[in-house]
DNA sequence: TTTTAAATGCAACTTTGTTGCATTTATTGT
DNA sequence: ACAATAAATGCAACAAAGTTGCATTTAAAA
């Protein structure tokens, strides 16, 4: 049997790192969000016993490890959101945009169905980000 | 004849904004630095006689009266550059996305030449922002 | 159980951005 | 050219956000 906590601990020391009830706390969190993004804010809210600096550490070094992603980074707030299994201590990839809703104010993660091509020429593109605002399709529909 | 020192000018006052040296001299910075934006940190080393409030200032109601605009806003830095004449008080128009070199690391405005569609079904789209990274046609092309 | 490097907490600090208020200055009208 | 006035600026004090060094604790391996 194999509970979330279990896959969790596992991901984590895929990546090397130690199982600590911090690191637990912070991931069941964004799981449990999925697919909206967390800002820090609510993080530390959640973590409230837990050091401001750890949250900053353990934040960075989840980016690090390919765990965790930003979505919709403004200069305001950052959220986090985490990453799929594609990403790797080595490197990111992401094939989504972010969505933010002026109504509930969420940040969702939402795939790219179709490749989308920029016309640049002589330009080499290694990583597009696509932040977009509007109404998303659950406050769109529940009028 | 018209110096360009004098179309900051009517700029600024067609927005009910005094012409002081302070704002002629930024928006100076940001016209010279076209079609690169600028980072805050550079325009403080530029203006290094003006005190910080002044240009936090500055930045806030140029954003407001539609005269410049965020290029590239991340959590570290946010690149500012002129709006074109599109923006206004009222609102912003902006059918252009944001190119960050990594080998120059200039910010650029390019303007998108089609329309690009995003496949979000019940979903209402009312402002997207598209930052890119990579290496631009001037460090491309002169290998 | 013991060992040990990793993770955490705490304190001090830096950097960045904000607010209130006195002073200065660009603009308007005389 | 000068005076009046509202806007713009500078200064000080503050608040928020993020960083660093180091001592202590703890997860994981032996
Ligand atoms: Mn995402
Ligand atoms: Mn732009
Ligand atoms: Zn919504
Ligand atoms: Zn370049």
């Amino acid at each position: 049997m194999d509970t979330t906590i279990d896959s969790l601990k596992k991901l984590l020391q895929e990546r090397d790192l130690r199982a600590t009830p911090i690191r637990l706390e912070f991931l069941e969190l964004l799981r449990l969000n999925t697919p909206s993004a967390v800002t820090l804010s609510v993080i530390q809210e959640a973590c409230h016993n837990t050091d401001r600096v750890t949250l900053y550490r353990t934040i960075q070094t989840f980016l690090d490890k390919g765990i965790i992603h930003k979505a919709h980074q403004s200069k305001e707030e950052v959220y986090y959101a985490l990453c799929n299994s594609n990403c790797s201590t080595k490197a990111h990839f992401h094939d989504h945009l972010h969505f933010k809703c002026s109504s509930c104010s969420q940040v969702t993660c939402q795939h790219l169905n179709k490749e989308i091509k920029f016309l640049l020429p002589s330009f080499q593109i290694n990583k597009v980000e696509i932040h977009i605002e509007g109404v998303c399709n659950r406050c769109n529909t529940t009028t």
